[in-house]
DNA sequence: AACGTAACGGACGCTCCCGTCCGTTTGGCT
DNA sequence: AGCCAAACGGACGGGAGCGTCCGTTACGTT
């Protein structure tokens, strides 16, 4: 059952009258927001949604009158995160070297995910299906493919580099997740830095180097769930 | 109170009366133990209680008096490993060419902590000061410490390396145990690949590398708990 | 100013997990 | 064989988190 039909029939064929919201309404909706970005982005997925409310002077149940359900906030929460990582990975296509474009697209995602700590395990974990991050996960991976060609071709990528790696790196760089906050930024800074130089290519011989062990087929993780 | 007393003084002076456990107490600690290692390797430390004790075929209660909470349940299913990571690194110490035993070092502890999802959160969180990793981890950087001095003075380690790195790439590599249980173990060879390249130091400029940003200081990090 | 309804929030039910209690079983010693 | 305590395990209490119900508040429209 649909609860109890709040307006009676609206008036025969009215496809929808949104009605606008009211000016509290809005106000909460925003500062739910706000508080959800701080909240997750300082505790991780796992914070409660109380933490949420309280943080946004709100009682739990407005809190889940705006948004239904738990990865419905989340959803909403990351995606102006999301929308940059997109803009990252296109200004990487754009930059005229790209290798340049490549070291730059690492540098900006990690800083991206240090400091949300939130939203590294939301874009990773790719839970569920839910929140459709999977969906332009795939499209961007193709863009971040055909960026690793073209900086192959320069020769200041490796040639054994697969989009995987990056995906590899990643979830690694999730891991840095846990360290205490004030190191957070810094460490996810110095990994960022050491994991270019793992991917650039030794300036004289192309080959010469130890071949890498095979690459794993990453892509999408499922969070810890069994039978 | 004590609860009851079981046995009424235990004859004026006798120390203690360890009274060898009964086989059935033995045979189920250890199905105990082997059940632990099983489900806190497969699913990581937040797998309950009860699922070690259902694979263990006892009840909850046994389990418990076994091991009276699952910090004391989880030191003692991890404590053969630790062993073998102290192992790795003296035999990297014992190693005649430094850098090799660097290597090796690292590739040994990746492989350790892919194996056992459980084993990598419990090493590296290092929770509330329960198991007594705190202690030897200490004692075991200042050996890691004196084998960097060595790969360094033999110049294939980069100059720039601290032992804040190694930790750093720890916490990374534990962000590879979301990954699915058939590209794990695949997943951290690469990575401990790329870690070993990124280390290592360039052939003929020992120098003119761009420089990394400074190393966070990492050490201890809590668990996440908030005031 | 007065009214109808969208919006609010405290309190509740549900599930999951940790750790404990107590009546029952069983190993091992005599 | 018989005894007794050591060991067992089902059932219980307590706490935390997600999502919902319903009486109350206050926005905005007339």
């Amino acid at each position: 059952m649909t609860s109890h039909v709040p307006h009676p029939v609206r008036t025969a064929r009215t496809p929808r009258a949104p009605r606008a919201p009211r000016s509290d309404a809005c106000d909460n909706r925003a500062r739910i927001l706000d508080a959800a970005r701080a909240v997750f982005g300082e505790q991780g997925l796992g914070a409660p949604m109380r933490e949420v409310a309280r943080h946004a002077e709100v009682g739990p149940a407005t809190l889940y009158r705006h948004f239904p359900t738990k990865q419905a906030l989340l959803a909403e929460t990351f995606a102006e995160q999301r929308r940059a990582c997109h803009g990252a990975v296109r200004d990487a296509l754009a930059d005229e070297d790209p290798w340049d474009g490549f070291r730059s697209l690492i540098e900006r995602i990690c800083e991206l995910h240090a400091h949300s700590r939130g939203f590294a395990d939301a874009f990773m974990t790719a839970f569920p299906e839910a929140m459709d991050f999977a969906a332009d996960r795939e499209r961007t991976l193709l863009a971040v493919r055909e960026l690793a060609r073209r900086a192959q071709e320069t020769g200041r990528l490796r040639p054994g580099f697969v989009v995987d790696d990056l995906i590899l790196m990643l979830m690694a760089h999730r891991g840095l997740q846990d360290a205490p906050r004030a190191a957070r930024v810094q460490a996810s800074r110095r990994f960022a830095a050491y994991v270019i130089e793992a991917f650039g290519a030794t300036e004289g011989e192309a080959e010469a180097r130890t071949p890498l062990p095979p690459a794993p087929r990453l892509r999408l993780s499922q969070p810890p769930s069994s039978p």
